[in-house]
DNA sequence: GTAGGGTTAG
């Protein structure tokens, strides 16, 4: 039994919020948590433009450790206190002194023509041929390049940059191209030709410096290649070179865009300090943007309040990064509280902080919201760019309202704006998600006769659709031509198709699929492994490879020892192995997989080594990996398999096991508070998020005859609105629960109307109980809900009847109903037992909901 | 060498 989990885990998710706090109390890490002495309070903190004696005063105040931001120590935390090398207002966040202008009038000339009349090799050549003479040093010709780079021209930028290198001998000089084209092809994600630059000026003597090195970790950076990030930065030693700011700024810069743990962004953090290297503010805010990114908004805010108490001036990249991490968060009131403190500190929200927040309210449902500052982003006479558009495009589309995502296009390209790659995924996706797959093929083909590329998310996005909708051909079709894309496939590409096979019952495939994009280098992360924990009891794992030993076996034997989407990927793809995942949508048509015997000991086997594989990778699982788990309990042959997987959901999280083992056996006093404090954390989560949880927990206690438990947490859920407004006088509505939750819910709402009846009030004429499709419905008229309310409902005896013009719904005469609830009988039927009770029982329950109930 | 858009689980 693990002591302690190993991580806060339900915070994890990335929509999820109070991540410190959480960790905080959920884990009993011994670290101290305590605040610094800093000064918080307005009238004590230095202002900007403080004194500088109060600047002084601030210096002396031990900064704070950034440990304190984070869950574990950072070591150098007392270096950081240091006086020597606190980073005052005095040091970072002012403008260059002078913008260097180091290319001469001619360059800029020169860029105009080689723009103009640059168009093949030989011309290029011929325009930089006539600028030769005039050009003088190596400054003009990177100006050339990074402008070039600047129009997104890599192969210009190449070519100019290979005619500079013919023409300079000096060293230094070609160093000096060779940075500029590294940082060129990295800003625009040629990390492949970026590494080659630098290879090449390695061997050729010029490239052994600080600049190509820190231009480097930056590409890789930028392409969230932070592993490689790092090793180059770390063998800068080997090479005689000392990291400088801007090598550490670009490696904790990679952190922010890989994804790495703030942790580990703090460490090299604290690296730097004992190095002597004094950080900037673009190095806070990179770290401001490694929080972000990873949803710890806790600790963003921390972090810009320290910096604010000391002082230090905050620029617009401060602060649209902490306005992102409270958007990502969903924290909308506390991303406005920002906003509206910039004009007092003289930076003004840009076009930047209103696209920020208007995806914010987009992604948080808030439409009118969302609307209203794009208007106002207007009003205010920001000029609108693709992105602030695009935005808006994805908020209406994502949301099915397709008309007015579609306005905005027009209005953008009204505007001069063309539409771009991101805009047609944005349509692509939202009428993928409404499964309006005429509308897909209609958009990619309009996308295609508009000559823009799609890219990994166009691919991802189609495969996805059209794989969860069953057009395996599409899918098919689709990915050989991401193959002959020649694009890499990533975490969600592979995710996806993983998710798909789950689906469809090919688990074991899944998994296979996951031990080859971890061989490949790409991390799977928690999203994969909730697919397959998800996917646990759907259907067996194995059998389909006995009964299709051709196809399925060989995809399976031969991909332990290579990859098959790699294979299937690489440029000289032969037809053979592009065959291999192509037999695996192939066999997804068949439709065999679904239609296979259960194997349960085999799969949890199976489960259980991928617990075991997530644990030795670190992945965090969340909370929607706690709900799987639960699910998967709920799909157990039987209650010592469930346990089995209890003991896994112990290993990650104590608290989210000890309440449902707890209300599993029956120990409802002894666990209620904390149940208590566990649905406070879950009700900060997004509303989908927190009624899935619900959802789990309730079917689990249910599938286990522990329906009294299940009935407290249903009535716990109304209480807290976790699935909106469920009931009234007159309606049931039950289309967000799954079936155990819907059936303690019956029971629930009948007991109540039926104190309605025995306080001597009449019912309403109808009542209704609906079941809408029923969450985990795919197939309309074949509810699993439906079908177990129904089940339920005549089990009782309950006089409902399912309307005849709508199939998801229950209707019944009040009067009818309450003579029902008047028979001596009815009472019996309806009120809930558990099957296992703790020896010492207990005596009448003390919690609120249950008061309501006749006992 | 720093900020905003699109993708995967429930």
């Amino acid at each position: 039994m693990a002591s302690t989990p190993p991580h806060c885990s339900i915070t994890a998710n990335k929509r999820n919020q109070n991540h410190q706090k959480r960790c905080r109390r959920w884990t009993n890490h011994n670290v101290s948590l305590a605040k610094p002495p800093l000064p918080s309070s307005p009238h004590n903190a230095p202002k900007p433009g403080a004194s500088t004696a109060a600047t002084t005063n601030a210096q002396n105040q031990p900064f704070p450790s950034l440990a304190t931001l984070q869950s574990q120590k950072s070591q150098l935390a007392a270096d950081f206190s240091g006086r020597r090398r606190f980073v005052s207002k005095l040091h970072i966040g002012r403008p260059k002194s002078t913008l260097s202008i180091r290319h001469t009038l001619v360059a800029e000339e020169a860029l105009q023509h080689v723009v103009l009349y640059g168009k093949d090799d030989q011309t290029l050549e011929n325009v930089l041929l006539n600028f030769e003479s005039r050009l003088c040093s190596s400054d003009d010709y990177t100006f050339l390049l990074r402008k070039l780079g600047d129009r997104g021209d890599s192969s210009k930028a190449i070519r100019c940059f290979e005619f500079a290198m013919r023409r300079e001998k000096r060293k230094n000089e070609q160093g000096k191209l060779a940075s500029a084209m590294i940082s060129t092809l990295g800003r625009l994600g040629k990390v492949e030709l970026a590494e080659a630059v630098f290879e090449t000026a390695l061997r050729e003597g010029y490239g052994n410096t600080v600049y190509t090195f820190s231009a480097l970790i930056s590409a890789y950076g930028k392409s969230g290649y932070w592993n490689d990030a790092f090793k180059v930065f770390y063998s800068m030693e080997a090479y005689g070179l000392k990291p400088n700011l801007v090598s550490y700024n670009a490696v904790i810069d990679a952190c922010a865009i890989g994804g790495v743990e703030f942790k580990k962004a703090v460490e090299i953090f604290d690296e730097m300090f004992k190095n002597g290297v004094q950080p900037d503010l673009i190095t806070f805010n990179s770290l401001l943007s490694v929080c972000s990114r990873g949803g710890q908004w806790e600790a963003a805010r921390n972090l810009f309040t320290e910096l604010i108490n000391r002082g230090i001036d905050l620029d617009i990249f401060t602060y649209n990064t902490i306005v992102d991490a409270f958007c990502k968060a969903g924290q909308m009131d506390a991303a406005l509280e920002i906003i509206s403190e910039m004009p007092g500190k003289n930076v003004l929200p840009n076009v930047v902080t209103y696209s920020t927040m208007v995806r914010g309210y987009g992604k948080a449902g808030r439409l009118d919201e969302a609307l209203n500052l794009f208007n106002k982003m207007k009003f205010l006479g920001l000029s609108l760019d693709l992105i602030s558009y695009n935005t808006l495009v994805s908020a209406f589309a994502m949301l099915g309202r397709f008309e007015e995502a579609w306005d905005v296009c027009k209005e953008m390209e009204n505007s001069g704006i063309r539409k771009d790659v991101a805009t047609y995924n944005a349509l692509l996706g939202g009428y993928g998600k409404q499964r309006m797959y005429d509308e897909v093929r209609e958009v990619f083909k309009e996308m295609k006769e508009a000559c823009i590329s799609p890219n990994l998310l166009t691919y991802s996005t189609l495969i996805d659709v059209y794989s969860k909708g069953g057009l395996y051909e599409e899918a098919m079709e689709i990915f050989r031509e991401f193959e002959k894309a020649g694009l890499k496939a990533d975490v969600v590409l592979y995710t996806a198709l993983i998710d798909t096979m789950c689906k469809n019952g090919l688990v074991e495939s899944a998994v296979t699929l996951l031990d080859e994009m971890t061989k490949e280098g790409i991390r799977p992360n928690v999203v994969t492994y909730n697919s397959i924990i998800d996917a646990f009891g759907l259907s067996a794992i194995t059998q389909h490879v006995v009964d299709d030993a051709g196809e399925a076996s060989e995809f399976q034997v031969k991909s332990s020892s290579s990859s098959v989407v790699q294979e299937a990927t690489e440029s000289r793809v032969t037809d053979r192995e592009d065959d291999r995942i192509i037999k695996i949508f192939g066999k997804l048509a068949a439709e065999k997989a679904s239609q296979e015997n259960n194997c349960g000991r085999q799969e949890l086997l199976c489960i259980l080594g991928v617990f075991q594989k997530m644990r030795e990778l670190e992945i965090k699982p969340n909370v929607v990996t706690f709900s799987s788990i639960l699910n998967a309990c709920s799909r157990c042959d039987s209650f010592e398999d469930a346990s089995i997987l209890l003991e896994e959901l112990q290993l990650f999280d104590n608290q989210v096991y000890g309440v449902a083992h707890g209300l599993l056996m029956g120990y409802r006093e002894n666990v209620w508070v904390q149940a208590q404090s566990l649905f406070d954390e879950v009700k900060l989560m997004d509303f989908s998020t927190a009624s899935a949880f619900y959802n789990a927990l309730t079917d689990m206690l249910w599938h286990y005859g522990q329906k009294r438990g299940a009935l407290l947490v249903v009535l716990e859920g109304k209480r807290r609105q976790v699935w909106e407004n469920v009931w009234s006088d007159s309606c049931l509505d039950l289309h967000l629960m799954s079936s155990g939750a819907a059936r303690a819910m019956v029971h629930a709402w009948l007991l109540n109307i039926r104190s309605i009846v025995f306080d001597g009030h009449k019912l309403p004429k109808l009542l209704s109980i609906l079941t809408g499709w029923g969450k985990h419905s795919k197939v309309v008229g074949h509810s699993a809900l439906r079908r177990a309310v129904e089940a339920l409902l005549t089990s009782m005896g309950a006089p409902f009847q399912l309307a005849r013009c709508n199939l998801g719904r229950f209707i019944s005469r009040g009067s009818v109903v309450a003579a029902w609830l008047r028979e001596s009988g009815t009472l019996k039927v309806l009120v809930l037992h558990d099957d296992r009770t703790p020896p010492e029982n207990v005596r009448v329950d003390q919690v609120s909901n249950l008061q309501m109930l006749p006992l």
